[in-house]
DNA sequence: CTAATCATGTAAGGCGTTACATGATTTT
DNA sequence: AAAATCATGTAACGCCTTACATGATTAG
């Protein structure tokens, strides 16, 4: 009977205005995709739930396939829900960090290989940290650096994604540093 | 048949040398268990997998309970397929941050609230910082901060434990003075 | 005419969490 | 005498991923 992450998430976005469930597929991938994610078929029976709950209600019409295309509003009750649900301190949910687990068996494979894999992904976080700083530029534009705004949630998270992907960066070309040899392997001249 | 992350993990644990199932359990949980975690229920089933694929092998001798004691050792294959895993790019795994998910919808709750919980996160993650920084420091003393240490793979991983905490509390540190009212609410003094 | 977009769902299977189950040895 | 530690496993349930299925409208 409980709401899962995924709810609240899809209740927050509601909250902004009324969607159907292909408008929240695409609306889940950015900006809060870099931190949430979800399939598909997990949004429609996931509606389902709250719709039952009474936290949504829908407006069906006519649709485009053969089903009826349905447009969710959150109800007072679902914005009470998401009121309690936010201050509450977050569950602490299972690590993934493939990378690390990698770095902590780095003895097991060939150093130059594994440095070869730590400049990619420096390059990689590079990438993302410019695309991230570039679409905060964007929202600081629109003044959404004020808490007041409606987008002050979307630059509050890229701001967190900027620092997340330089402090990866920084610390994928340390890493990568580290694995370069002092003096490089030449012909034997002892 | 592939095996999953954390098989390769448990893998890089026993590339260290011989361990039991319990041992593993308590190896997962500091350091590796800051980036990657598995409940001891999923353990033993992954080691009969491990084993099945010739990746490990075990002594079993009489153990303290009804069951027997296996101590597990990893074999030359579970060695290369340990070299051949390492240097490839981390799949992306879903990413799961409930923070961020209620700093995107912050709209929707009281700021005085919301402001309480990024202060208490950021002290949070102050302590894990301090923490993780004295940890490194022996790691150090100890000169696992070289690349052939054999605990180098501890030192890296720590070290961004560090710069993580680090940057998560500021980035809350930000988010709650962000919330704070310009000028503190009063009785109204028109 | 073909491909993309809009739009909603179901089914199978894997992975992970919580809880259950057993029992000897060592520490308090 | 009680509690913690050592030690290995199974069962039920939920979440998530991959894949399947349908079909109208719009853009190239």
């Amino acid at each position: 009977m409980s709401i899962s992450v995924l709810g609240y998430t899809m209740l927050g976005l509601l909250a902004r205005g009324p969607h159907t469930g292909y408008d929240l597929v695409r609306l889940l991938r950015r900006p809060i995709g870099y931190y949430w994610t979800a399939q598909q078929s997990q949004i429609y029976p996931q509606l389902g739930r709250l719709a039952q709950a009474g936290l949504l209600v829908f407006e069906a019409a006519s649709g485009p396939g053969p089903r009826e295309k349905k447009t969710y509003a959150i109800t007072d009750e679902g914005r009470a829900a998401l009121a309690t649900w936010l201050p509450l301190p977050p569950g602490s949910h299972a690590p993934r960090d493939e990378l690390m687990v990698k770095t902590f068996a780095v003895a097991g494979a060939d150093a130059d290989q594994m440095r070869a894999l730590y400049l990619t992904m420096s390059d990689a976080h590079a990438d993302r940290a410019a695309d991230f700083e570039e679409q905060l530029a964007n929202l600081h534009r629109a003044g959404a650096h004020v808490p007041d705004h409606p987008r002050f949630g979307n630059y509050a998270t890229l701001r967190m994604g900027v620092a997340y992907e330089r402090m990866r960066q920084e610390w994928c070309a340390w890493m990568a540093a580290k694995l370069t040899h002092p003096s490089p392997p030449r012909s034997a001249r002892s």
